[in-house]
DNA sequence: TATGTTGTTTACCAATCGGTAAAATTATGT
DNA sequence: ACATAATTTTACCGATTGGTAAACAACATA
């Protein structure tokens, strides 16, 4: 054993994800990452090794944690967890813009880096699957009770398509009365797809 | 008046369009739009200005000219103009992956920017303007013939959502088959519009 | 207390970034 | 032919980029 490191580096990471997540990724330099981490530039690459392997521990500590925040309403909240999942989305694009208009980390950093860097295209997968499988379970309930039309697996991937379409949307700077026609939209079809018992 | 350009500005404008849809703004160099354009960097700064304006100018190019090119088949078509839109979209996905790995220049620009440059915000507006424009235009026939389940506005939204989700998660470096699959579902959305007579 | 190992600090690097000043060149109006 | 006005060419700029080498400090073990 040796000295031990003198700060957390969970801590570290969160902040690096929010400055990326806020800024993008070639627009942050390491100056910016030592200013929100509060941290000298070689200790951040003792600790990270370079800018990219930042970027993906960022999106490793968004998908384990932040996605569990932004999907709580979701799970096990049948259709209504949906709608009120496009409800919520509208509403804080409404109520916090700064924060609606950072959009989600992974998107952005899909559309910065494309396919160039396998590391960053598997997290995309496992960020796609995430945000279906919190759809699915939703929806699965009400599928099991038979008051559902359509198969699991295509509504969540519709309503996983809509929620790509908003995030770019809003990040395009879209006045906010298009912003919830278009979740009025969403929810409108999600709603279609109750079968209510008569 | 004086001495003439030399080059022709409009296929300079191509070319850098071409730059920056491919590999994004904050990744192209100026060296990059030399080499793009054939041009020395102080001709397109005396031609353009900044880099700024050379994208401006870039995403205006796309409006007027690519966008005609990538929406031609939709104009007036019908239910089936967009079903058959989301048909190419799945087809150059498949046999032009390097192509639909670009995704859409003014998506990747929104994305990179947010609504932090004005000038490009009223472009993004202009841009999902020309995007519902064109699915609406399609969709006016069988809404007028009385064919259309549903109102032109929030039908076109729809579409336009369900594409921007697709050029995210192209971009993202999906595999062709969850391409396909989503691809399906949204021609599946449009195809129930259709009210079919009987 | 000596030593090996790791983290911290400081100062620094080559390369690239977007952008430009100024001289040389060339077509045009008179 | 000559002056004018614009383009092209060449060379260059300061600032910033991501990244690192080396001296120094703290801890665990022997």
């Amino acid at each position: 054993m040796a000295r031990p490191r003198e700060f957390d580096t969970k801590e570290a990471i969160a902040s690096i994800c929010d400055q990326f997540w806020s800024d993008g990724y070639e627009a942050t330099g390491i100056a910016d990452l030592e200013s929100a981490t509060g941290l000298a530039r070689a200790r951040l690459y003792s600790a990270f090794g370079s800018k990219q392997q930042m970027l993906c521990e960022a999106i490793d500590f968004y998908l384990e944690s932040r996605i569990n925040v932004i999907f709580s309403r979701v799970d096990d909240g049948g259709i209504a967890g949906v709608g009120n999942f496009f409800r919520t989305f509208a509403q804080i694009v409404a109520e916090h813009p700064e924060r609606a208009e950072m959009g989600c980390l992974v998107v952005n950093s899909m559309i910065e880096f494309g396919r160039s860097e396998p590391e960053l295209v598997e997290r995309a997968d496992r960020y796609r699957e995430r945000v279906r499988g919190a759809f699915r379970s939703a929806l699965e309930r009400d599928a099991a009770e038979g008051r559902l039309a359509g198969n699991v697996e295509s509504l969540a991937d519709l309503a996983y398509v809509m929620l790509m379409g908003l995030y770019v949307t809003v990040k395009g700077g879209a006045p906010l009365e298009e912003i919830n026609r278009l979740c009025g939209i969403a929810i409108g079809v999600v709603e279609s797809w109750r079968i209510s018992p008569e």
